[in-house]
DNA sequence: TACACTAATAACCTTCTGGTCATTAAGTTA
DNA sequence: TAACTTAATGACCAGAAGGTTATTAGTGTA
């Protein structure tokens, strides 16, 4: 159920005093406005989407009025593209530029590359964009297509990148590339996609992200090793 | 960018003459009205989610009018309600029984498991539920339980037992089994959230999910096996 | 054809919310 | 302290959207 009997000033009471920004006055930080009120959008549009999160809130959340909002942001939508441009690093070309360099073999690669991952993105505020863009994907085609290009094509091409490698060293079975990239995405995915959904609702002990990933990367190593007896079993 | 210069009626037209019931007159049929309001409801909630589908647009693409709507639901988030538990089948407790009886080995089994999840989900009208109920999963807390109860831990339970089944039978090597099966969930999911969102939008070859379940199996059924080197690899 | 019944409608009402703007007050300079 | 600049506010507005209801019009029956 939706909070319907709620007025919004309790939602507005409920949302905003747990977490953030409590200042005793509303002092003048202009600088400090515009980031202060994309991490309050960032987390509200992944936890409630964006259709059904309030300009209103989004101010509360990061401690000015509702007008202050549209003094920085001329509308909810760029504030919408703001969060996700702003929450799309640069991770991924700086993740190719670490591979060129990486000393050991291309299962310690592959593993590295899961694990750092986890550190750099899933496990920072900008871990629910991905679910962010998917869930608004038809709401705003334009974005989730720059999200596609600048995330999506790039990421596939570093998870493809390093399969390659291990298949050009003989440490990895002959692949199918266009598909194979998926057994390492998609796990990856799941993890963000359920932590903020699902996960975040559920009774039931949540999922520990490192082991499983550790879980996940050693089955798909197992999966992919060309000589797979050779490899020891994690744990 | 939302169809913010757009008027409601352009935004009816493009979505309701596309598919549907394009009757010429609006006749009294009170036995289909619920299934086809609840039909139209399905695909705009997972395409645009709830908060952002309007009440009329549901009734348009049924070919009624939203006075109609609200004669069958007695308000939006009961309809909501009613799509998640209309498209909720009972897939996973016939999965449980087929598998009881089930001939080939366990390999065969886990591949059987994950196209049939495929035909008779993934490949249907209900193949949007998982993306929309972890899209507003926050927004409705007790049907994400709900959900979760009827769904997610029972899909989890099948998962465990079969590959349960080839580590008894000595076919799957010893796994830690609270993560390992996800290593056949996140796919399947990244599947459907991928062909609901980025990939409806993209303009690259879509995924072709026969081949991409195919190569996931592979992969996931190389990677737990405890003779690996026995099973050949399928190109 | 007249009548009864009710599915369906469309105009209507009310609340909500994105966005605006005149006003206030915090900070700064002289 | 007085004047000035501008960050911040909150009252306000217009349109949108959920939900209601008096009315219309199919359908079956005598």
């Amino acid at each position: 159920m939706l909070a319907s009997t709620l007025s919004i000033k309790d939602i507005i009471c409920n949302t905003a005093c747990s977490t953030d920004i409590a200042r005793t006055k509303s002092a003048r930080r202009k600088e400090a406005r515009p980031g202060e009120l994309l991490d309050a959008a960032l987390a509200l549009f992944v936890a409630k989407g964006f259709a059904a999160t309030r300009a209103e809130e989004v101010a509360a959340k990061a401690g000015v009025s509702k007008g202050t909002l549209f003094l920085y942001f001329k509308s909810k939508e760029e504030l919408f593209e703001a969060v996700v441009r702003e929450n799309i690093g640069n991770q991924i070309n700086q993740g190719l530029a670490e591979m060129e360099s990486f000393p050991g073999t291309t299962v310690e690669m592959l593993k590295f590359a899961m694990f750092a991952w986890w550190e750099r993105v899933g496990n920072t505020k900008a871990s629910g964009i991905s679910k962010l863009v998917m869930s608004e994907a038809s709401n705003f085609p334009a974005l989730a297509n720059f999200y596609h290009e600048t995330v999506v094509k790039p990421g596939r091409q570093l998870i493809r990148a390093i399969l390659q490698r291990g298949v050009d060293q003989g440490e990895f079975r002959v692949l199918n590339m266009d598909y194979a990239v998926y057994s390492v995405i998609a796990p990856l995915m799941f993890l963000t996609m359920w932590r903020h959904s699902l996960g975040a609702c559920s009774l039931e002990a949540p999922i520990d992200p490192e082991a499983y990933i550790d879980s996940q990367a050693d089955i798909i190593v197992h999966g992919i090793l060309a000589t797979p007896s050779t490899y020891p079993t994690s744990h």
